[in-house]
Formats: C-alpha cells, structure tokens, sequence
RNA sequence: GCGGGCGUAGCUCAGCCCGGUGAGAGCACCAGGUUGUGGCCCUGGGGGUCGUGGGUUCAAAUCCCAUCGCCCGCCCCA
C-alpha cells in the first residue's frame, strides 16, 4: 500500500486500459461528424452559480453532490456536475445564436459530483455528450437520440433499453405538479419520509420512488397525461415512433422524471441490466427554457449524455495491438542497435529496442511478450558483413536481411 | 446521507474463529540451465511496516476501538 492514494472516486486510467478509452473516444469522434456536429469544449470550473439555476436548486445534484470552494478571490466556484450548462452559458456568451440559428455541438470530458463511489460510479467520471439548439420539432429529439443510438451499437453494446416520456411544456407540467401535490396531500401522513419531503419541493419526484409504502398511491396517482395538451402529446408520439421505426428497443416509461429542474417535453434514459444498481448509461432530453434563463434569446434545445465509465462497462473487450511492429535485439555494440531501430523509425515502422543491456535472450522475451510479429537481430558476424537477422516470432522462421534493403523486407512480413 | 461485506507480495488469495512454530501459495517479475535466439520445462532469486493509527497482552496478521479505502444494496443519477 502506497503511502499516497488518488483521491476517494477518482481513478488512474492505466496504460492497459487506454485501448478501450481510445476507441470510445474514437467512436464518439466519427459518429459525431457522421450527423454533422461539431465539439465544444469548456472550462471544468464555473460559478457554481450557473448549477444553480439549470440543473435547479432543489436536485440532488446541487443539493448534495456538487464540488464547491471559494477561491482565493472569495468568488464561489464549482466543479462541473455535468457539462450542458457551461456549454449553454458559452454559446449565450459568445453570442452563437446571433451567428446561427441551429448549432449541433458534442463535448467530451470529466465532470465531478461528491458521492459514495460505487461500480460505475464514481467522483470524477466523465461524459460525452451531444445538444442540439434551434429546433423545437420533434425531428431534432429523434436525431439526438438516433445520434446516441448508434454510438451505441457501434461500440457493440446489444444489451439496452431505451427508456421514454414526456414532461409536457411547463404549464402542464405546473398543472400536474398542483394536481400531485393535491393527490399525494391527502395521504401524506402514509409516505415515506422522504416523499413528504418531496411534496414541497418537487412532487414529480415522488413518483421516481422505490419506497415500497409508497407504491400503491404512486400507482393510483394522476398521470401527466391526461394533463398534456395536443401539440405535446402529438411532439412525444412523434419522438416515439420515429425511434421505434429504427430499431431501437423502446419502452415508455411514465414514472421517468429525471433529476434536472430543466427537462421540457421529452426525457430519455438508456439502461442496461449488466449495471446493477446504476443501471442507466445515458440519459436526456428536452430543454427549451434554459438558453433563455441564461440569458439568451429563446432557443428551444435537446441534448443527452453517456457515462463513459459505464459505457467502458458494457463494452465488449478488444483484441489489443502490440506496441511495436517490430523489436530490435542486439548481441554486442548496443550503439549498432540504436542505428537500426533510428533507421526502421524513419521508415515509418513502431520499433522499440532494449535499453536494459540485457542478454539476447531477454531481449527475445521481452519481444514476445509484448507481442511483437518481427525481431531484426544486430549479430555480431552479421554486422560485419553489413547485415542484420530478421526472424519471425510467430514460426521462428529467420533469414539474413543486408540493411539497405531491411524496410523492404519488414514491409514484406508485415504486410502477410 | 443510511445499511452490509472486504482490505495480507504487482495480481488472485490462504492463514485470523482457538494470539506465540523464521508471514505463505499460485500467477507475474528477474537470473541461470542454452558463453548469439522467445514461447514449454527445471533450478534459484527479488519483493510484504499483514490498509493506517491507537489499545489489550509477556507476545497481535490473528482480540478491541477508531480511521481511510474498495465493493454491494438504499438513495441518486451518467
């Protein structure tokens, strides 16, 4: 046990895992481009301000999740808990929305929020994540999340559930909150604590609860349904044909309120069971009031986000590619080595050498395990002769190769 | 924030209940067996303040307390 310890919820990514890191990171990239949207990247530290009033003072997340110091100028700052409002507060700054009218914008990096860490959970993660502004129609709903879909299936995750619902505009969703507060009012004795607790703040969220003693009124509850009018419940049909008709495995859920204040009309959550108890992946939705309460022109908007580290979880594992393509060993002068291996790098190949002066032997095993296909061996009777041995690991086949025609010769093997 | 499990070598773990026999195994690592050749095998080697701190005791990996960390559930979400 090492005398220092990363921080509790915050982890090394080792060398050994940066294969699978890449690729993800690769993924989000190229699918990205695929819909035509371009990265954004902000500052990891804002006002704590900000969290305020997007993600709501009421949500766990300011509530009791938030990383949040006072620096040395006194100013309150927070570590992002997530990363939509830093990107909608540097579009309302730099005016984008005067430039343009739809921006399709993807950002990628770690967020930080004070939890007890669990598998999948951590205190700083990371997010990736897309948003679309400009587009109140439902088509830009579906695009998002037929955006997250195929990251989906082209990491070769099969193993999900996408999960839907509506929230209505925010007058419905007013009307209905009056109508919970009212329905679970007469009862609220019979709760459980925390849904008492609740019924002020924000009775929407009693329904998310798996306290048992809460189950039966939760069923009998008013649902947000029958308070939507026709444009939102057409918005919401809409959405959910269009996934269903591509293929995505959909189901409603109408107990799906989601934890940011900010949610407008459609909300989503991708959940796998492979996760245990954070089963959700990623998740989103509509967020058509938050530009302007940032301060901007009335920009309707829908966005979501993955959880990198659970993403990494369902992953299916990659065969990895050695480091090298080729080793360099050396029996005699170790500077003859370094001669070859300058000249197979200025062709182009991933060479690596020994820098131990360990015995040939060692050298050999070093090569294989690190999976290397070609040793150029630096003999001593070879090099007189101005050659060097090119041997093939995987058959233990070996010949004498002149130097000047050793790239020739590499390429030749590799390419087989 | 609440409940539970677990921390012994780089990794996986045994030993702890019933305190005392030089702190162990497998894998990994290094070297030799082949004085210029990997994988298999054989031999040898390095590596641990038994998470940390305190207490009980003649004696603590082992018993007690505290603390830190990891894992699981609740909660919450990505």
């Amino acid at each position: 046990m090492s005398q220092f310890q990363a921080v509790r919820g915050m982890h090394d990514v080792l060398p050994e895992q940066l294969p699978q890191w890449q690729r993800l990171e690769a993924v989000f990239r190229a699918v990205s481009a695929r819909f035509g949207y371009e990265e954004i990247r902000t500052p990891v530290v804002e006002y704590a301000q900000l969290y305020l009033r997007s993600v709501g003072p009421d949500s766990d997340i300011v509530r009791k999740e938030m990383y949040q110091f006072t620096d040395r100028g006194g100013e309150q700052l927070a570590l992002r808990p997530e990363l939509t409002a830093g990107v909608v507060r540097a579009l309302v700054q730099h005016g984008l929305f005067h430039r343009r009218s739809l921006w399709r914008l993807w950002y990628y990096g770690p967020a930080f929020r004070y939890e007890r860490p669990q598998k999948g959970r951590y205190r700083q993660f990371h997010q990736y994540g897309a948003e679309c502004f400009g587009s109140p129609y439902p088509e830009s709903d579906v695009e998002i999340i037929l955006l997250a879909a195929a990251i989906v299936q082209e990491l070769g995750i099969t193993a999900y559930e996408l999960q839907l619902n509506t929230l209505g505009t925010p007058e419905e969703r007013r009307r209905y909150q009056q109508a919970l507060r009212e329905f679970f009012g007469h009862v609220r004795s019979a709760l459980s604590a925390e849904s008492q607790q609740r019924l002020e703040r924000n009775p929407l969220r009693i329904l998310d609860s798996k306290h048992p003693e809460d189950q039966p009124f939760i069923e009998q509850a008013p649902v947000l349904w029958d308070y939507l009018g026709t444009a939102s419940r057409e918005h919401f049909e809409r959405v959910c044909d269009a996934v269903q008709a591509a293929g995505i495995p959909v189901r409603v859920n109408q107990r799906l309120v989601r934890g940011l204040d900010y949610y407008t009309h459609t909300v989503f959550e991708f959940v796998s069971p492979q996760l245990g108890a954070q089963n959700a992946f990623g998740g989103g939705g509509r967020y058509d009031m938050l530009v302007e309460s940032f301060g901007g022109p009335s920009v309707p908007a829908v966005g979501f986000a993955f959880g990198v580290e659970r993403l990494l979880l369902l992953m299916p594992p990659q065969p990895v590619e050695p480091v090298a393509q080729i080793y360099v060993a050396v029996a005699g002068e170790v500077e003859r080595a370094q001669q070859v291996v300058m000249q197979l790098r200025a062709a182009g190949y991933r060479a690596v050498v020994d820098l131990q002066r360990r015995s040939l032997k060692a050298q050999l095993r070093e090569a294989h395990r690190l999976g290397v296909p070609v040793v150029a061996i630096v003999g001593q009777a070879e090099w007189e002769r101005g050659s060097v041995v090119l041997r093939l690991l995987s058959d233990g086949t070996q010949w004498e190769c002149p130097l000047p025609e050793l790239s020739a010769h590499v390429r030749h093997v590799l390419s087989r």
